[in-house]
DNA sequence: AACTATTTATAAGA
DNA sequence: TTCTTATAAATAGTT
Protein backbone atom coordinates (compact mmCIF):
# COMPACT_ATOMS: atom_id res chain seq x y z
CA UNK A 1 0.00 0.00 0.00
CA UNK A 2 2.38 2.33 1.14
CA UNK A 3 4.54 1.04 -2.25
CA UNK A 4 1.50 2.04 -4.58
CA UNK A 5 1.19 5.52 -3.03
CA UNK A 6 4.28 6.35 -3.54
CA UNK A 7 4.67 4.98 -6.89
CA UNK A 8 1.28 6.64 -8.01
CA UNK A 9 2.70 9.76 -6.64
CA UNK A 10 5.84 9.34 -9.08
CA UNK A 11 4.37 8.61 -12.08
CA UNK A 12 1.72 11.79 -11.50
CA UNK A 13 4.91 13.70 -11.12
CA UNK A 14 6.17 12.39 -14.26
CA UNK A 15 3.15 12.38 -16.05
CA UNK A 16 3.08 16.45 -15.44
CA UNK A 17 7.03 16.68 -16.27
CA UNK A 18 6.40 15.28 -19.39
CA UNK A 19 3.40 17.44 -19.88
CA UNK A 20 4.85 21.17 -19.24
CA UNK A 21 8.13 20.07 -20.59
CA UNK A 22 7.40 19.08 -24.08
CA UNK A 23 3.46 20.10 -24.58
CA UNK A 24 1.92 16.91 -24.65
CA UNK A 25 -1.46 15.64 -23.51
CA UNK A 26 -1.27 12.62 -20.82
CA UNK A 27 -3.64 11.19 -18.98
CA UNK A 28 -3.01 8.60 -16.41
CA UNK A 29 -5.40 5.76 -14.51
CA UNK A 30 -4.83 3.96 -11.88
CA UNK A 31 -6.90 1.67 -10.37
CA UNK A 32 -5.35 0.30 -7.04
CA UNK A 33 -5.40 -3.49 -5.70
CA UNK A 34 -8.88 -2.46 -3.97
CA UNK A 35 -10.77 -1.54 -6.75
CA UNK A 36 -10.33 2.48 -5.92
CA UNK A 37 -9.68 4.70 -9.35
CA UNK A 38 -6.87 7.44 -9.61
CA UNK A 39 -6.19 9.22 -12.18
CA UNK A 40 -4.15 12.24 -13.65
CA UNK A 41 -4.89 14.31 -16.53
CA UNK A 42 -3.20 17.05 -18.50
CA UNK A 43 -4.93 19.16 -19.53
CA UNK A 44 -7.63 16.81 -18.10
CA UNK A 45 -8.49 13.44 -17.97
CA UNK A 46 -11.73 13.51 -19.72
CA UNK A 47 -9.87 16.01 -22.72
CA UNK A 48 -7.02 13.04 -23.16
CA UNK A 49 -9.63 10.19 -23.30
CA UNK A 50 -11.47 12.21 -25.59
CA UNK A 51 -9.11 12.87 -27.86
CA UNK A 52 -7.46 9.75 -27.86
CA UNK A 53 -10.96 8.54 -28.42
CA UNK A 54 -11.21 10.49 -31.46
CA UNK A 55 -13.73 12.62 -30.35
CA UNK A 56 -12.53 15.85 -30.60
CA UNK A 57 -9.29 16.01 -32.45
CA UNK A 58 -7.77 19.74 -32.65
CA UNK A 59 -5.36 20.08 -35.36
CA UNK A 60 -8.08 18.31 -38.31
CA UNK A 61 -4.91 16.24 -40.27
CA UNK A 62 -5.85 15.21 -44.08
CA UNK A 63 -2.87 13.43 -44.25
CA UNK A 64 -3.56 10.61 -41.91
CA UNK A 65 -5.28 7.85 -43.25
CA UNK A 66 -7.32 5.92 -40.72
CA UNK A 67 -6.33 2.06 -41.85
CA UNK A 68 -2.48 3.76 -41.38
CA UNK A 69 -3.35 5.10 -38.09
CA UNK A 70 -4.60 2.10 -36.35
CA UNK A 71 -2.18 0.23 -38.11
CA UNK A 72 0.08 2.26 -36.02
CA UNK A 73 -1.46 1.80 -33.09
CA UNK A 74 -1.33 -2.01 -33.37
CA UNK A 75 2.15 -2.24 -33.31
CA UNK A 76 2.61 0.15 -30.51
CA UNK A 77 0.25 -2.22 -29.14
CA UNK A 78 2.37 -5.10 -29.63
CA UNK A 79 5.25 -3.23 -28.33
CA UNK A 80 3.72 -2.91 -24.93
CA UNK A 81 2.84 -6.08 -25.02
CA UNK A 82 5.90 -7.16 -25.64
CA UNK A 83 7.96 -4.78 -22.88
CA UNK A 84 5.24 -6.44 -20.72
CA UNK A 85 6.52 -9.82 -21.46
CA UNK A 86 10.00 -9.15 -21.06
CA UNK A 87 9.31 -7.61 -17.78
CA UNK A 88 7.33 -10.46 -16.85
CA UNK A 89 9.88 -13.19 -17.86
CA UNK A 90 12.52 -11.22 -15.67
CA UNK A 91 10.56 -11.26 -12.99
CA UNK A 92 9.54 -14.70 -13.54
CA UNK A 93 13.53 -15.80 -13.37
CA UNK A 94 14.11 -13.60 -10.74
CA UNK A 95 11.24 -15.25 -8.68
CA UNK A 96 12.50 -18.99 -9.79
CA UNK A 97 16.23 -17.87 -8.83
CA UNK A 98 14.83 -17.26 -5.00
CA UNK A 99 12.63 -19.88 -4.73
CA UNK A 100 15.50 -22.34 -5.42
CA UNK A 101 17.67 -20.60 -2.66
CA UNK A 102 14.38 -20.94 -0.37
CA UNK A 103 14.02 -24.28 -1.23
CA UNK A 104 17.46 -25.18 -0.43
CA UNK A 105 17.25 -23.71 3.31
CA UNK A 106 14.10 -25.30 4.25
CA UNK A 107 12.83 -28.63 2.90
CA UNK A 108 9.48 -27.77 4.30
CA UNK A 109 6.76 -27.92 2.00
CA UNK A 110 5.98 -24.38 0.35
CA UNK A 111 2.94 -22.63 -1.28
CA UNK A 112 4.77 -23.47 -4.67
CA UNK A 113 4.46 -27.09 -4.50
CA UNK A 114 1.66 -27.16 -3.48
CA UNK A 115 -1.01 -29.39 -5.82
CA UNK A 116 -2.99 -27.60 -8.24
CA UNK A 117 -6.34 -26.76 -7.18
CA UNK A 118 -8.35 -27.43 -10.03
CA UNK A 119 -11.69 -26.22 -8.95
CA UNK A 120 -10.26 -22.80 -8.88
CA UNK A 121 -8.34 -22.91 -12.01
CA UNK A 122 -11.31 -24.09 -13.87
CA UNK A 123 -13.28 -21.23 -12.52
CA UNK A 124 -10.42 -18.70 -13.09
CA UNK A 125 -10.82 -20.10 -17.15
CA UNK A 126 -14.63 -19.22 -17.08
CA UNK A 127 -14.33 -15.95 -15.59
CA UNK A 128 -11.50 -15.20 -18.37
CA UNK A 129 -13.55 -16.57 -21.00
CA UNK A 130 -16.35 -14.46 -20.26
CA UNK A 131 -14.37 -11.32 -19.51
CA UNK A 132 -12.94 -11.37 -22.80
CA UNK A 133 -15.82 -12.12 -24.46
CA UNK A 134 -16.96 -9.19 -23.09
CA UNK A 135 -14.15 -6.97 -24.03
CA UNK A 136 -14.12 -8.36 -27.38
CA UNK A 137 -17.55 -7.35 -28.09
CA UNK A 138 -17.34 -4.13 -26.59
CA UNK A 139 -13.90 -3.54 -28.80
CA UNK A 140 -15.71 -4.62 -31.78
CA UNK A 141 -18.78 -2.17 -31.11
CA UNK A 142 -16.30 0.47 -30.95
CA UNK A 143 -14.26 -0.19 -33.77
CA UNK A 144 -17.76 -0.59 -35.59
CA UNK A 145 -18.04 3.31 -34.65
CA UNK A 146 -15.02 3.75 -35.66
CA UNK A 147 -15.51 2.61 -39.49
CA UNK A 148 -18.20 4.25 -39.76
CA UNK A 149 -16.63 7.69 -39.07
CA UNK A 150 -13.18 7.54 -39.44
CA UNK A 151 -11.64 10.13 -37.18
CA UNK A 152 -8.76 12.41 -37.89
CA UNK A 153 -6.39 11.47 -34.86
CA UNK A 154 -5.96 8.12 -34.37
CA UNK A 155 -6.22 5.67 -31.79
CA UNK A 156 -8.88 3.70 -30.02
CA UNK A 157 -12.83 4.47 -29.81
CA UNK A 158 -15.61 6.34 -31.01
CA UNK A 159 -16.67 8.64 -33.52
CA UNK A 160 -17.44 11.62 -36.19
CA UNK A 161 -17.76 11.77 -40.30
CA UNK A 162 -15.82 11.74 -42.88
CA UNK A 163 -15.10 15.31 -44.52
CA UNK B 1 11.30 15.24 -28.80
CA UNK B 2 13.91 13.18 -27.34
CA UNK B 3 13.11 14.40 -24.07
CA UNK B 4 9.59 13.39 -25.05
CA UNK B 5 10.87 10.02 -26.00
CA UNK B 6 13.05 9.18 -23.08
CA UNK B 7 9.94 10.28 -20.28
CA UNK B 8 7.56 8.22 -22.58
CA UNK B 9 9.19 5.54 -22.15
CA UNK B 10 9.72 6.41 -18.50
CA UNK B 11 6.63 6.80 -17.51
CA UNK B 12 5.35 3.52 -19.41
CA UNK B 13 8.14 1.58 -17.12
CA UNK B 14 6.65 3.07 -13.99
CA UNK B 15 3.50 2.36 -14.84
CA UNK B 16 4.19 -1.60 -16.01
CA UNK B 17 5.96 -1.03 -12.34
CA UNK B 18 3.17 -0.28 -9.99
CA UNK B 19 0.82 -2.99 -11.88
CA UNK B 20 3.44 -5.41 -11.11
CA UNK B 21 4.42 -4.68 -7.69
CA UNK B 22 1.19 -3.58 -6.30
CA UNK B 23 -1.48 -5.65 -8.47
CA UNK B 24 -3.14 -2.22 -9.84
CA UNK B 25 -4.30 -1.58 -13.26
CA UNK B 26 -2.94 1.06 -15.31
CA UNK B 27 -3.76 2.88 -18.00
CA UNK B 28 -1.73 5.71 -19.89
CA UNK B 29 -2.26 7.80 -22.86
CA UNK B 30 0.21 10.12 -24.13
CA UNK B 31 -0.54 12.79 -27.17
CA UNK B 32 2.29 13.96 -28.30
CA UNK B 33 3.15 17.71 -29.31
CA UNK B 34 1.91 16.64 -33.08
CA UNK B 35 -1.17 14.75 -31.96
CA UNK B 36 0.14 11.37 -32.26
CA UNK B 37 -1.28 8.73 -29.43
CA UNK B 38 0.87 6.58 -27.59
CA UNK B 39 -0.45 4.27 -24.90
CA UNK B 40 0.16 1.63 -22.57
CA UNK B 41 -2.08 -0.41 -20.53
CA UNK B 42 -1.94 -2.93 -18.06
CA UNK B 43 -4.03 -5.31 -18.37
CA UNK B 44 -5.19 -3.50 -21.12
CA UNK B 45 -5.65 0.36 -22.34
CA UNK B 46 -9.35 -0.78 -23.19
CA UNK B 47 -9.43 -2.86 -20.05
CA UNK B 48 -8.38 0.26 -17.88
CA UNK B 49 -10.54 2.36 -19.85
CA UNK B 50 -13.46 0.26 -19.90
CA UNK B 51 -13.57 -0.58 -15.86
CA UNK B 52 -12.31 3.30 -15.04
CA UNK B 53 -15.94 4.48 -16.99
CA UNK B 54 -17.45 1.58 -14.88
CA UNK B 55 -18.29 -0.85 -17.72
CA UNK B 56 -15.99 -3.87 -16.32
CA UNK B 57 -16.84 -4.46 -12.06
CA UNK B 58 -14.81 -6.48 -9.98
CA UNK B 59 -11.44 -8.64 -10.13
CA UNK B 60 -10.32 -11.80 -9.14
CA UNK B 61 -9.17 -13.19 -5.80
CA UNK B 62 -9.22 -16.98 -6.80
CA UNK B 63 -6.42 -18.39 -4.69
CA UNK B 64 -4.83 -21.22 -7.15
CA UNK B 65 -0.94 -22.29 -6.65
CA UNK B 66 1.16 -23.61 -9.60
CA UNK B 67 3.50 -26.11 -8.74
CA UNK B 68 7.56 -24.93 -9.28
CA UNK B 69 7.44 -27.68 -12.07
CA UNK B 70 5.08 -25.94 -14.25
CA UNK B 71 6.75 -22.30 -13.82
CA UNK B 72 9.39 -23.13 -16.57
CA UNK B 73 7.09 -24.30 -18.92
CA UNK B 74 5.01 -20.37 -18.60
CA UNK B 75 8.54 -18.82 -18.95
CA UNK B 76 8.97 -20.89 -22.21
CA UNK B 77 5.60 -20.06 -23.40
CA UNK B 78 6.36 -16.35 -22.88
CA UNK B 79 9.45 -16.40 -24.75
CA UNK B 80 7.42 -18.56 -27.99
CA UNK B 81 4.99 -15.46 -27.66
CA UNK B 82 7.60 -12.85 -27.61
CA UNK B 83 8.91 -13.87 -30.65
CA UNK B 84 5.93 -14.56 -31.98
CA UNK B 85 5.24 -10.62 -31.39
CA UNK B 86 8.92 -9.54 -32.90
CA UNK B 87 7.99 -11.23 -36.20
CA UNK B 88 4.59 -9.48 -35.84
CA UNK B 89 6.28 -6.27 -35.38
CA UNK B 90 8.46 -6.13 -38.22
CA UNK B 91 5.45 -8.32 -40.67
CA UNK B 92 3.27 -5.01 -39.73
CA UNK B 93 5.84 -2.27 -40.18
CA UNK B 94 6.80 -3.77 -43.73
CA UNK B 95 3.40 -3.82 -44.84
CA UNK B 96 2.66 -0.56 -43.40
CA UNK B 97 5.66 1.04 -45.53
CA UNK B 98 4.30 -0.56 -49.04
CA UNK B 99 0.85 0.84 -48.07
CA UNK B 100 1.78 4.17 -47.89
CA UNK B 101 3.34 3.86 -51.20
CA UNK B 102 -0.18 2.24 -52.38
CA UNK B 103 -1.93 5.09 -51.17
CA UNK B 104 -0.13 7.52 -52.25
CA UNK B 105 -0.73 6.16 -55.91
CA UNK B 106 -4.37 5.35 -55.70
CA UNK B 107 -6.29 8.35 -55.01
CA UNK B 108 -9.44 7.38 -56.08
CA UNK B 109 -10.37 6.58 -52.69
CA UNK B 110 -11.04 8.58 -49.83
CA UNK B 111 -8.66 7.65 -46.59
CA UNK B 112 -11.95 6.78 -44.91
CA UNK B 113 -13.15 4.58 -47.19
CA UNK B 114 -9.35 2.51 -46.55
CA UNK B 115 -10.54 -1.28 -45.96
CA UNK B 116 -9.06 -2.39 -42.46
CA UNK B 117 -7.81 -5.98 -43.13
CA UNK B 118 -10.31 -7.96 -41.54
CA UNK B 119 -7.97 -10.60 -41.14
CA UNK B 120 -5.01 -9.55 -39.57
CA UNK B 121 -6.97 -7.89 -37.07
CA UNK B 122 -8.31 -10.63 -35.91
CA UNK B 123 -5.10 -12.32 -35.82
CA UNK B 124 -3.75 -9.85 -33.49
CA UNK B 125 -6.70 -9.60 -31.33
CA UNK B 126 -6.38 -13.56 -30.49
CA UNK B 127 -3.17 -13.38 -29.87
CA UNK B 128 -4.10 -10.60 -27.14
CA UNK B 129 -6.53 -12.51 -25.80
CA UNK B 130 -4.26 -15.36 -25.13
CA UNK B 131 -1.71 -13.16 -24.07
CA UNK B 132 -3.60 -11.60 -21.69
CA UNK B 133 -4.97 -14.95 -20.25
CA UNK B 134 -1.36 -16.13 -19.80
CA UNK B 135 -0.66 -12.44 -18.12
CA UNK B 136 -3.87 -13.08 -15.79
CA UNK B 137 -2.58 -16.15 -14.95
CA UNK B 138 0.53 -15.07 -13.82
CA UNK B 139 -0.42 -11.68 -12.19
CA UNK B 140 -2.99 -13.91 -10.06
CA UNK B 141 -0.17 -15.90 -9.24
CA UNK B 142 1.99 -12.92 -8.44
CA UNK B 143 -0.03 -11.48 -6.10
CA UNK B 144 -0.61 -14.31 -3.97
CA UNK B 145 2.19 -12.81 -2.10
CA UNK B 146 1.34 -9.58 -1.66
CA UNK B 147 -1.41 -7.91 1.54
CA UNK B 148 -4.64 -7.54 0.34
CA UNK B 149 -5.93 -4.27 2.24
CA UNK B 150 -8.54 -1.71 1.43
CA UNK B 151 -5.85 0.88 0.05
CA UNK B 152 -5.99 4.63 1.30
CA UNK B 153 -6.11 7.41 -1.43
CA UNK B 154 -5.22 10.77 -2.26
CA UNK B 155 -6.23 12.10 -5.60
CA UNK B 156 -8.77 9.55 -5.98
CA UNK B 157 -12.44 9.46 -7.07
CA UNK B 158 -15.87 8.04 -6.31
CA UNK B 159 -16.16 4.41 -7.07
CA UNK B 160 -16.90 3.44 -10.47
CA UNK B 161 -20.09 2.66 -11.60
CA UNK B 162 -21.87 1.11 -14.35
CA UNK B 163 -23.50 3.03 -16.92
C1' DA C 1 5.41 11.96 7.22
C1' DA C 2 10.55 12.48 7.55
C1' DC C 3 15.08 10.61 6.78
C1' DT C 4 18.63 8.54 3.95
C1' DA C 5 21.19 4.91 1.59
C1' DT C 6 20.68 3.09 -2.72
C1' DT C 7 18.82 2.52 -7.10
C1' DT C 8 17.02 4.54 -11.13
C1' DA C 9 15.98 8.18 -14.47
C1' DT C 10 17.50 11.61 -17.21
C1' DA C 11 20.09 15.42 -19.90
C1' DA C 12 23.68 16.20 -22.70
C1' DG C 13 26.74 14.80 -25.91
C1' DA C 14 28.50 11.54 -29.22
C1' DT D 1 17.81 5.69 -32.32
C1' DT D 2 21.47 3.90 -29.05
C1' DC D 3 25.33 4.45 -25.86
C1' DT D 4 27.84 6.84 -22.13
C1' DT D 5 28.20 9.49 -17.96
C1' DA D 6 27.61 12.99 -14.51
C1' DT D 7 23.92 14.59 -11.98
C1' DA D 8 19.24 14.72 -10.34
C1' DA D 9 15.41 12.33 -8.73
C1' DA D 10 12.75 8.33 -7.01
C1' DT D 11 12.25 4.84 -4.01
C1' DA D 12 12.63 1.10 -0.07
C1' DG D 13 13.40 0.57 4.36
C1' DT D 14 13.05 2.50 8.63
C1' DT D 15 11.61 5.48 12.33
Amino acid sequence: MVTFSKRKSGIFKKASEIATLTGAEVGVVIISESGKPHSFGNPSIEAVSNRFQGVNPPPYDITSHFAEAQRQERIERLNEKQNSLLHQITAEKDREKRIKVVTKEKKTQGWWEAPIDNKNVKQLRQMESTLEEIRRTLQSKLDQKKLARGGASSSSLPPVNPP
